[in-house]
RNA sequence: GCCCACAUAGCUCAGCUGGCAGAGCACUUCCUUGGUAAGGAAGAGGUCAUCGGUUCGAGUCCGAUUGUGGGCUCCA
């Protein structure tokens, strides 16, 4: 966010720093109303006028596309220099004029190589572009090439399917957002041209609650927050790997031992294989050819080692190491394995996109007849880790990619039983034809945050081939005959560091009392306080609560305002008062004070409240 | 990787067209011993990301490098 072409209003910038405790479950009043086509048309429209005001400023700017988006819309050009945010408020201005002369939108059609003709002498060698596209497609399907329709308004004409408002009047309140780099097309090999992002409204509130939700989105940032709370650091000596600190350290731990209980409940084996391994081991299970760019590699002896990007291929090892009998399955590995992928430096993004992270990986061997129920009990497992942060999974079912590995026989199997598998658990699903991996079909799981934003988070596959035939994977079976076991990858957080990422975001850092790092400070009132303070620290880390005492000489208030910005859950109060009774009042982040409580009390009712995960 | 922007104290940031490096918070010490969101005073803290260049003189101008941000791209 480095452009932002106005100052923010001067009573938002006084309460950016430190926004108030935020009350969890308010997302509603975050969330969009929802995009309708009369909003598009205006967005687009923008588009418009903003290609006007650039061409003005501009004289021989080649124009690329300007779609509506999401809350806004976009358009990139191809410009002599580079855009200044200054160029921003400029053509902001040249907008507003053209709306406020409420030009109104013309559509001309014309045959289709006048219409090529037209951006030709306009010197306009993308839109040609679109137009050859266009024929070529035509021509190949056997269709007559479209008619080439444009839009005029004011001073200003562009090649255009529609549809727009009537006039440029009717374009709601505006504001452009920033500049970026955009390949023509997406395409690397292609120029890369200028894209300027907007948003546009149908009114004043509108824009501003959106303008509200962006500021709101940047207080909630993961990054900032992560500083803020002590969480995690990053550091140019390992970029796009995070330096956990004990605060983030522990949530993360606290992640892992509830997920880790699930799975012991659940019947799984934790196993642990290494991080550096020769390369021979991912040639053979198919992925150096496709992945090698993405690897680490490093020369040892002679020989050629890698990190290891995914873990799948080495339970495999472990699977083999006996014979295995159709008694023994299902057979559920699960591994926190710690995965290195080279992505590309200008990808790197806080705990979203890293370098380094970890996934609470399974592989689970299965023989088919066991596929639906283990996929079905799955999915459940899913639930019920999601439901500890309040977040509702939705599923994709991703079916067989055109470019796939195995017996077709087989895919229309599996597909049938994780189909049924979805149908039995009751689970609300989309089907995405052809999006499985090339290995097998899956499960896709996404979540909406508080902010309404869309997460894919984690992913179920029934892998047919690439580890039950590239690794000869067998069990044997009731006649003695060996058969070829099913593998399901599944992560459920996916990768911790991400969720985590994802979870201060969504919670905006005040974390439910199980998962918080610290879940109660005590705040003694005065010095001769600290001793009974450190015996009540004493007695709550007895009944395994996280406990701070602070025990610095600020007063009292102080110590509330510090521990509030921490969004530590509970502040434990003792004076003169509590100390004598030897109770402690608490008070909640969100301002609650609630009647002193005697320690032993006091201590149970916290570590139920803890146990029960609850929000 | 590519385009653009940014990098000043632990954190958030100021430093106009080149002329001895600043503030608030945090930290240390002292005073204060308090009742639900900042008590007071003093002090310490910076090779202005790194390397090179221009200049009598560079935080400031130029170049390269590294990292970060907004995007594009990729994602088994």
């Amino acid at each position: 966010m480095t452009q932002q072409p106005a100052a923010p209003a001067p009573d938002e910038a006084a309460l950016g720093e430190e926004f108030d405790a935020p009350v969890r479950g308010s997302a509603e009043e975050l969330l969009d109303a929802g995009a309708h086509s009369e909003l598009d048309a205006m967005r687009h429209s923008a588009a418009h006028v903003m290609a006007e005001a650039v061409t003005g400023l501009f004289p021989g700017a080649k124009l690329g596309i300007g779609p509506a988006i999401q809350d806004g819309f976009y358009y990139d050009f191809d410009l002599p220099r580079p855009l200044t945010p200054d160029d921003l408020s400029a053509i902001e201005t040249r907008m507003a004029a053209s709306v406020a002369a409420d030009h109104p939108f013309v559509r001309h059609e014309l045959a289709p190589a006048d219409g090529r003709a037209f951006f030709a002498e306009r010197d306009q060698p993308y839109k040609v572009e679109i137009l050859d596209d266009l024929g070529a497609k035509s021509a190949a399907a056997g269709e007559p090439i479209p008619v080439t329709s444009t839009y005029e308004h004011g001073p200003f004409i562009d090649l255009c399917k529609g549809p727009h408002v009537a006039s440029t009047g009717r374009i709601g309140p505006f504001r452009l957002l920033s500049v970026a780099g955009a390949y023509w097309r997406g395409d690397e090999h292609r120029p890369m041209l200028q894209r300027i992002y907007g948003t546009v409204w149908t009114n004043q509130a509108e824009l501003d609650q959106h303008l509200w939700r962006r500021a709101e989105a940047k207080k909630r940032d993961h990054r900032r927050l992560g500083v803020q709370l002590d969480l995690f650091s990053f550091h140019d000596v390992s970029p796009g790997s995070a330096f956990w600190h004990p605060r983030g350290q522990m949530i993360w731990r606290t992640l892992e031992g509830s997920m880790r209980e699930l799975q012991l409940r659940r019947g799984y084996q934790e196993i642990s294989t290494p991080i550096l391994v020769n390369e021979k081991l991912w040639l053979q299970s198919g992925h150096l050819p496709l992945y090698a760019d993405n690897m680490f590699l490093l020369q040892v002896e002679g020989q050629t080692f890698g990190l290891k990007p995914m873990n799948c291929p080495e339970s495999t090892f472990i699977y083999r190491s006996r014979l295995r009998s159709y008694r023994d399955l299902p057979l559920r590995y699960n591994e926190y394995g710690r995965l290195h992928r080279n992505e590309r430096s200008g990808t790197l993004s806080g705990l979203t996109r890293v370098r380094q992270f970890i996934q609470d990986d399974a592989h689970i061997y299965v023989r088919p007849d066991q596929l639906a129920d283990e996929i079905e009990a799955l999915l459940g497992e899913v639930r019920e880790a999601y439901s500890w942060v309040g977040l509702t999974p939705r599923f994709a079912f991703a079916t067989k990619p055109d470019k796939a590995l195995g017996d077709p026989a087989l895919w229309e199997k599996a597909e049938a039983l994780i189909k049924e598998a979805l149908d039995r658990s009751g689970a609300q699903y989309v089907v995405k034809p052809k999006d499985g991996t090339f290995y097998a079909p899956k499960i896709d799981i996404y979540i909406d945050d508080a902010l309404g934003r869309e997460w894919q988070m984690a992913t179920i596959q029934a892998d047919l081939t690439m580890l039950p035939e590239q690794f000869d994977l067998t069990y044997i079976d009731e006649h003695g005959q060996p058969q070829r076991p099913i593998a399901i990858h599944r992560a459920i957080y996916g990768s911790l560091e991400r969720f985590i990422g994802i979870l201060v975001e969504h919670f905006a850092g005040a974390f439910p009392l199980w998962l918080a790092p610290v879940q109660a400070t005590i705040i003694p009132i005065a010095d001769r306080h600290l001793p009974p303070a450190e015996e009540l620290a004493g007695v709550l880390r007895g009944r395994g609560l996280r406990v701070d005492v602070d025990a610095s000489d600020n007063r009292m208030q102080n110590k509330i305002r510090l521990a509030q910005e921490q969004k530590i859950p509970y502040m434990l109060v003792l004076g003169d008062r509590e100390v004598e009774g030897r109770t402690a009042a608490p008070r909640t982040r969100v301002g609650e004070q609630q009647p002193a409580e005697e320690w032993s009390a006091l201590a149970d009712r916290l570590a139920r409240e803890s146990a029960a995960r609850g929000l």
